[in-house]
Order: C-alpha cells, then sequence, then structure tokens
DNA sequence: ATCTATTTTTAGACACGTCTAAATTTTAGT
DNA sequence: ACTAAAATTTAGACGTGTCTAAAAATAGAT
C-alpha cells in the first residue's frame, strides 16, 4: 500500500502524458517530464508492471493499469488540495507553490488528506481551475467554462486560469481579475472574438486570448 | 543542502539520544530507535561522518557536529510546527499526530515553514509541550514548569504533557485538564507529593505522577 | 522494398541504504 | 591480568533507481 515517491511520480506524470494523446504514452516523453533517461525510464517501467501498475509491451509505451490510475488520481488530489491551503492559507504566491505541493503530494496518510480536505471546505477546483477528484478518485462535473465559451449577458466569477505565465498572473492582477472575483460578460465580438466584461462598474475589454485562458462559473 | 530522509532521520535520533546521556549515542541505541541494525548504522555514520555531519571515532559512539545539530535542530522545528497546525487546525487526536509529522518534517521548504510558523502564530511549544526552536536554531527560554514544581498558591495553564500514553491523555480529558485550560495551585501534601487543584470552582486532587507530567506556565 | 534516422531496449555499472555472518574491539567479572 | 560476554565493525551481498554505451526495433523517406 505505499509506493515510493519515484513510483508515485512515474504514476502522475503517465497519468498526465496519456490525458493528452489517448496512445500509450511513449518513453522518451515520459523521461523529458521526468528529466531522467530513456533507458532509466524502460528499467523502471518494467518494474511498475511486474506490480501490475501499468500495462506495458516493448516498444509500445506505456498505459496504466486500473491499479496504477488510483495511485494516480490519488497524487493528484493530494497536489491540488495543499495547493489550495498554501495559496488560501498560508499567502504563498501564484507560482512559488508548485514544488512545494510536487512534495506535500507524496505524504502518505489518508486521514491527513481527509481532514485536509474538510478543513479546506472540500474545494472542487485548485486555484488554478484544476478539479480536485474526491476520495473515491471521480472528478467534479465542470460547473466552469472558459470565459469565451460563456453566454453572453450572464454574471460569473473567476474560478481558475488555464495559463500560470508570471506575465499573465500580472495582466490578471491589474485587472482585477483575481480568484474568485465576480463579474458579467456584457458582450462578445465575433470579428475578434474579444470580449467585453463589466467589473465593478468599470467596463473592460479583454483578448481573445485572456478570455479563452480563464475559467468561469456558469 | 538537500538531504535524504534516512540522513535527516539519523541527524535527528543522534540529537535526541546525545541530550539525555551527554556522551557519544552508541551504535546499538541508534539502531534500536531507527528499528535497523547495528552494522547498517555503522555504514551510514561513517557516510555521515564523511560529511562532516557528525564526529565519529571507531568503537567511541557519534556526536553531531555543529552542521549536523543545526539540520537535526530544523527537523525538531518542522516535527513540532506540523503537530501544532495537525492537533489545532486540523483536529487530529493526541497520538495519531506523531507519524504523519514524522513525513511532514521532511519537506524541504524554509519558505513553507517560516508561511507556517506565521499562520500558527508563532507558537513557543507545541501541544505536548515541546518547545520549538526559531528559525535560527534557538530554543524559547523555558516559561513552563512541571505541576509539581510550581508555587503552590498560583493561577496557571495547562502548557503541555510529558507522557503519552493513551490512558494518561484519556484521565487528563476526564478531568477537564486539557491543554490550555486554566486553573489554580491550591496545595501540594509532603507525605506524597500530591497536590491540589482549583479548576472551575471544583477541588480536584492530584497524584505526584500526575502532576510530574504537566507542564504549566508560572 | 530498402535504407536511414529515431526510438527503445539491453547490458553492465554505480550510489544509497540495508542485511547476515564473521571478525574485531571493548567491557566487566573474577 | 585474563577471559567471557557484549558491543561494534568489516566483508560481501542485495534491492532501488539511476547512468553510459551498445544493440535492436520501429518509423519515415525515397
Amino acid at each position: 500500500m505505499a509506493h515510493s515517491f519515484t513510483e508515485e511520480n512515474y504514476l502522475k506524470h503517465i497519468y498526465k502524458l496519456s490525458r493528452k494523446s489517448d496512445t500509450g504514452v511513449s518513453t522518451n516523453a515520459l523521461a523529458e517530464r521526468l528529466d531522467t533517461k530513456a533507458s532509466s525510464v524502460t528499467d523502471m517501467i518494467k518494474k511498475l508492471a511486474a506490480k501490475k501498475l501499468v500495462d506495458y509491451k516493448k516498444y509500445q509505451g506505456v498505459t496504466l493499469s486500473a491499479k496504477g490510475k488510483k495511485i494516480a488520481v490519488d497524487i493528484i488530489r493530494k497536489h491540488r488540495l495543499w495547493e489550495v491551503f498554501l495559496l488560501e492559507h498560508l499567502g504563498f504566491g501564484g507560482n512559488e507553490v508548485h514544488e512545494v505541493a510536487e512534495e506535500l503530494e507524496h505524504i502518505n496518510s489518508p486521514e491527513l488528506v481527509e481532514r485536509l480536505d474538510k478543513f479546506l471546505g472540500y474545494p472542487k477546483y485548485d486555484p488554478h481551475g484544476g478539479p480536485i477528484p474526491d476520495n473515491k478518485g471521480v472528478f467534479p462535473a465542470p460547473a466552469r467554462v472558459r470565459l469565451n465559451e460563456l453566454e453572453t449577458g450572464k454574471k460569473t466569477k473567476v474560478m481558475g486560469i488555464a495559463e500560470h505565465s508570471d506575465a499573465f498572473l500580472l495582466h490578471l492582477k491589474k485587472l482585477g481579475l483575481e480568484l474568485g472575483v465576480e463579474f458579467k460578460l456584457n458582450e462578445r465580438f465575433d470579428f475578434d472574438y474579444s470580449v467585453e466584461i463589466e467589473l465593478n462598474g468599470k467596463t473592460l475589454q479583454l483578448s481573445h486570448d485572456v478570455a479563452k485562458n480563464i475559467f468561469v462559473a456558469y
């Protein structure tokens, strides 16, 4: 029931990579993500396969087994819960959080996770907009959408962001579009897909690039 | 600057054992604490000595170097801060906390520790009464004493406990002597060193055994 | 269909932390 | 001081996770 940090990291990254590609995850892709060598990845995958955490056929890439997926999803749950804690309760800034959560996600105590979840108020999304699976591994139904896809005329709220560069974060801060802020979507302009919103009485124009990287409630 | 969990555990336990013995820590004592074999301890100590974290001469036991002590004290700081968090904010019960803190103490992020310390209100003692060193490694001056050593007639407050068995914890709970509770020390009886206290209008008798395991403010 | 470039796997090695079994040193008893 | 018992260290080995260098398999271009 206890897995090493390394194993958990492999499973997590296999999970994330397989989300984007729908085919088996390639040795090289995994090696790059894990900042290691392809040969090391092959070795490790064989060990994970022996433990039935992944399905693996030589040269065919790797996929998570049901068991492996459960572990990966649990790591993601823990990562995102810790991010909520770090950002909302310890006052960390947007980007410093990641590497700390990267360590905390491997703390092995179901009791701790449940209590933390409760302490945080059972959040459904982390501050970056990432959905937080429950303790059964079920992801929340997305009650959110990218701002460029929202129906015009609606009042809404910033639920998360899809782009985490410092520049973008700073831009949002300047606009006053921080996490949890409420506003109204007035209009979408078809010629450039930019949008107009109303926030605290002020009217703002947002480019398509900005709008599509903001998650909002619907 | 980054040390393995194992190294940190060795340093922590060498620190704790050397507190009690004032001589070098013996290989066997360390092996028992770390639930490992004496030969493994010898191997590890040689590695720690090579890194200048401990002073070691064959058959002479081991002592922490200044460098090693700094690390050990920092681990203790982190352990106790996390215990405060787990008990006061996550609602953990007295004894479940230890093994979780045992993991959390190895999370490596000075930023996290500082923010956690602030979040907790810069506590000086953990809920068991253990003093929490500051970020320079300095322990707080003990503004507390065992109840059997307190001057009679004084009003005081439960600051911590020195004995962590379930039985003792339960007993204290029944008496209403939980952490932070205020009361007055009426008298100490010389023939058996028991004490009488006044708590919420009620008068209670505590045996010497109980009194000496309660830390109180003075 | 073949040849080349890329990807992946194997072989052999190494650092970390551990173990068992045997050898050595220290300690205590007489 | 001598010797038996206890503590400690050495020697050799193993599992985990990594590496380099070389071999094998796949994919792509012609």
